[in-house]
DNA sequence: AGCCCTTTGAAGTGA
DNA sequence: TCACTTCAAAGGGCT
């Protein structure tokens, strides 16, 4: 069976990702509906709003039209096909290039894997020598580890890749906390962008104009804080969108696993309790929040104590520490004044960080085109927002749509070699069956019916007679 | 403060 | 296998 991933061996399940798309014809009127944006916007309100006073005859033309068909083999094939292709484009495989520009998202050959490419196994993962509880590593200059820099370097010609690039990873991974090895080496300075660029940002922030070289796109952060909706200074244009460089500093490109790479002399990374919202909220205490996320990761012999605050590094920002995160010196200092050994164990899962789910498509269509249509409309209300993207996404054509399931499933696969151990499960709060917090029993078609309409208007002020939101109406 | 709303998709659970 | 549930992001609204 032909996998989307010509690197092999993936079973993520992204065959099945397609089935949102349409069939032929309809691709042909969606893609007519792209053809502007305002106009596909205007169709997506009128779609909402006819499919909201015409739901009741349960014949709402736009939905069915916009609705895929269900599963069927035929289906999923043309699926596949479409997949396929976009693999083809994309070259296909982990270890080729980026599959788009502006996507410089190295898929280093399985972080996970001891094995390199080309089958040597890597410096990595052979020697790593921990003595008195310092590590060391030994036969940097191997010849394996040379291919794998010069892979690197040339994935990725502005990474000034340099032996603790390489092993940085294996020593988070190991969580010694600083050590000479992971300081010394790493050229590859970390400084945190000020919006905390995920390594994965360079997927979420994909979109059509990315592809283009050379070409940022207009709707970049660099438009319109998607939060604040502020116009934001635009970028250099001798400087990547993406890579928040200073002229003439190349080596703070953040590093795509930039909060695996420990630092040295790096300024302490921008602490943004607010403003900025990542999609992966950066913890704030490298040390406090790996090494109890190690701790309920490995066992206890392989976890090296606190270190405080004392920041060398980055966690994944998808490691989330609420709450606590602020609190960890406090909770460090007040655990060494409380003797009760409940209290550190409550501390202690207190710690335990989130690692939230990896995004899947529509997310990552979600975040990048939450602020062009926040900016396209007055309307801020995010369920209104996610109404029309639900619709856009709809309408998307099945390229741009196969691409989103591929940054998706490349980032549930770094997730995954990230996060071996770690289970959608281990979000649930109270276990699968007892609701965080009760839903509405969605009918079939249920939120297409006059409730919601009537709730719409009510809330976000819609046109009684436009059936739509005044301010929007231009749209 | 915390949940609701709203979207799609992934993943987990139970029958 | 299927149906159902939860969570992921977002942020204004509501209790």
């Amino acid at each position: 069976m032909p996998q989307l991933n010509g690197g092999g061996g993936d079973d993520l399940g992204a065959n099945d990702e397609l089935i949102s798309f349409k069939d032929e014809g309809e691709q042909e009127e969606k893609i007519s509906e792209n053809s502007s944006a305002e106009r596909d916007l205007a169709d997506v309100k009128s779609s909402l709003v006819n499919e909201s006073e015409t739901n009741q005859n349960s014949s709402s033309d736009s939905e069915a039209e916009r609705r895929p068909p269900p599963r069927s083999e035929s289906f999923r094939d043309k699926s596949r096909e479409s997949l396929e292709e976009a693999a083809k484009r994309q070259d296909g495989g982990l270890f080729k290039g980026p599959p788009y520009p502006g996507y410089p998202f190295i898929m280093i050959p399985d972080l996970t894997s001891p094995y390199l490419p080309n089958g040597s196994l890597s410096p990595t993962a052979r020697t790593l020598h921990i003595q008195s509880g310092s590590t060391h590593y030994s036969a940097y200059k191997t010849i394996e580890h040379q291919i794998a820099i010069q892979y690197l370097q040339m994935k990725w010609p502005l990474l000034d890749v340099q032996a603790g690039s390489l092993q940085s990873r294996q020593a988070l991974k190991d969580a010694r906390s600083p050590s000479p090895a992971h300081i010394v080496s790493n050229k590859v300075p970390v400084v945190q962008h000020p919006h905390h660029v995920h390594p994965l940002t360079p997927l979420i922030t994909y979109s059509n104009e990315h592809f283009t070289p050379g070409n940022p796109p207009p709707h970049l952060p660099a438009d319109v804080d998607p939060k604040t909706g502020i116009p934001r200074p635009p970028h250099p244009p001798d400087i990547s969108p993406y890579y928040p460089l200073s002229p003439g500093t190349v080596g703070q490109i953040p590093h795509p696993l930039g909060w695996l790479v420990p630092q040295q002399g790096q300024p302490v990374y921008p602490i943004t309790t607010g403003g900025f919202r990542h999609p992966y909220p950066t913890a704030l205490t490298v040390n406090a929040s790996m090494s109890s996320f190690l701790s309920s990761r490995f066992p206890p012999h392989m976890v090296p104590p606190h270190h405080t605050l004392h920041t060398t590094g980055i966690p994944h920002p998808a490691i989330v520490t609420p709450t606590v995160k602020q609190e960890s010196s406090q909770s460090d200092v007040a655990s060494l004044h409380s003797s009760k050994h409940q209290d550190s164990k409550k501390e202690e899962e207190k710690k335990k960080p989130h690692i939230k789910k990896p995004l899947n498509a529509f997310m990552l269509y979600m975040k990048e085109m939450r602020a062009k249509v926040v900016a396209e409309c007055t309307l801020k209300e995010s369920a209104a927002i996610n109404q029309i993207l639900g619709r856009r996404w709809h309408a998307l054509s099945r390229e741009e749509q196969a691409k989103y399931y591929e940054l998706a499933r490349k980032e549930r696969q770094l997730h995954m070699q990230l996060y071996p151990g770690w289970s959608a499960r281990d979000n649930y709060v109270g276990g699968y069956g007892k609701k965080k917090k009760r839903k509405r029993d969605k009918q079939p078609g249920e939120t297409n019916d006059l409730s919601a309409p009537k709730k719409c208007r009510a809330r976000f002020g819609l046109d009684q007679q436009n059936n739509w939101c005044g301010p929007c109406s231009s749209l």
